[in-house]
DNA sequence: TGTATACAGGTTGTATACAGTAGCCGCAGC
DNA sequence: GCTGCGGCTACTGTATACAACCTGTATACA
């Protein structure tokens, strides 16, 4: 295996493995607290030290992994603090993004289309029978939903930040059991969010973004209580 | 020169290369769209190519260099629209973090103090005679006082961002001409923010601080109209 | 004259060798 | 038995060598 060749426009080795880890993380494969040596990430990946160092930092810096000076790399761990944190931000920005999203709709056209069609996936949704299947459905077109959001955001900033708190999201959801009465309420809010975003009333739109958000880590904080979570560290 | 020591609580060549491009971008040193060869950082500060090249990683992740995959790095451009997101999500984030501040501010009798003594430096600060110095030491005075309130922030994610934002704007006031009267007028704003934090008034702090936002962007839009700024792009 | 091609220089992406450190285990001493 | 110390192993931080790529220029050709 010679060395540096990322062709025209692919990506580079880098990329492959910070996008493997970032995924693993994301699924839970690797649980909070698992060590990262960089040897072992390139026995396991096959790409040699430099692009997975590099990759070790870019997930530093999303908060994905816990970097210690000269001890060593681990999947960065998630306390109750910490939840509460990403709920909290995430309350200050997604309303704010959701009227971006708003204002946007009501002048492009494709993009009042999406929306649309989202709104009637969610309708069908309600309808299944409930199941697994249905869960995993929801969730593919709630994520599908707020990357749309993300996309519509205008200010650049503002879609940068929300874009990298999802994988936390993401990976609180992989961690946590599915809770099915979750998902019947879940989609009554996002059926709120579309149709106010539709309608064209950002304030609504927000408001339903804020709720939304309440409730789910209202939910995330009753399913600690109850069941323990499993790779959550309830220290914080 | 023979490799790898950075002592036991000491800094990495990769955070010394990094802090000395971050302060040089933000005085404007380094002009926006300067290309960084990692060559030519190499002779510049010492350091091998590996720590250049992490360094330049870390500045293109908090937006300060643009990474082009196989062309190379340049300190990223400035335009009008990224000035505008820049304050627009800034509006979002910092009258949050005051209204954290507010409230850490009625419990923590140490903060208080600081807070307090800063008070009495802006009171003063405005009764000096009118000169560079006063400026100058103003906009240090200011910088403390972002510092305590990024400090007071108990969000964890939100404390990291606006702390992120922070070169952005220093780099903003840097590449612009200082206009001696705004300086007045952001006295004011800042006693006005220092005022509600210490009554512990979290909505009105919030609001100043909104203003003081408001206010500085329109001094910069202002400046730019008049003054043409060196080293900003008008292209945006 | 305009276009296409080949070449050269410089740059990044990657691999790997080397230097120094932190943590761990076993052993001696109290 | 417990504590302190010495050596060892594994790891990170750094430097450097090599391979592929991109850009721009000069040249050949229509």
């Amino acid at each position: 295996m010679s060395a540096g060749f990322p062709g025209p426009g692919e990506a580079s080795k880098a990329d492959l493995v910070h996008r493997q880890l970032k995924e693993e993380i994301e699924l839970g494969e690797l649980a909070p607290g698992t060590p990262l040596s960089e040897l072992w990430l390139v026995e396991r990946t096959g790409a040699s030290r430099t692009p997975v160092r590099e990759a070790l930092r870019r997930l530093a810096a999303e908060g994905l992994v816990d970097l210690v000076p000269r001890q060593g790399a681990r999947v960065s761990r998630v306390s109750l603090q910490s939840v509460r944190d990403l709920f909290d931000f995430r309350s200050l920005l997604e309303p704010a993004a959701i009227r971006q999203a708003t204002e946007a709709a009501t002048t492009d056209a494709e993009l009042r289309r999406a929306f649309t069609a989202m709104r009637s996936e969610f309708a069908r949704t309600v309808r299944r029978a409930p199941s697994q299947a249905r869960s995993r459905s929801f969730y593919e077109l709630a994520d599908r939903f707020d990357w749309a959001i993300i996309g519509a955001t205008r200010n650049e900033h503002l879609r940068r930040t929300i874009a990298e708190l999802r994988p936390h999201t993401a990976r609180l959801r992989n961690l946590s059991h599915v809770d099915p009465q979750r998902v019947e309420v879940s989609v009554a809010e996002h059926l709120r969010m579309c149709d106010a975003l539709l309608a064209g009333d950002a304030d609504a739109a927000a408001t339903a973004m804020a709720e939304h958000l309440t409730q789910s880590l209202a939910t995330i904080f009753r399913n600690l209580a109850h069941g323990p979570a499993e790779g959550l560290d309830l220290l914080g």
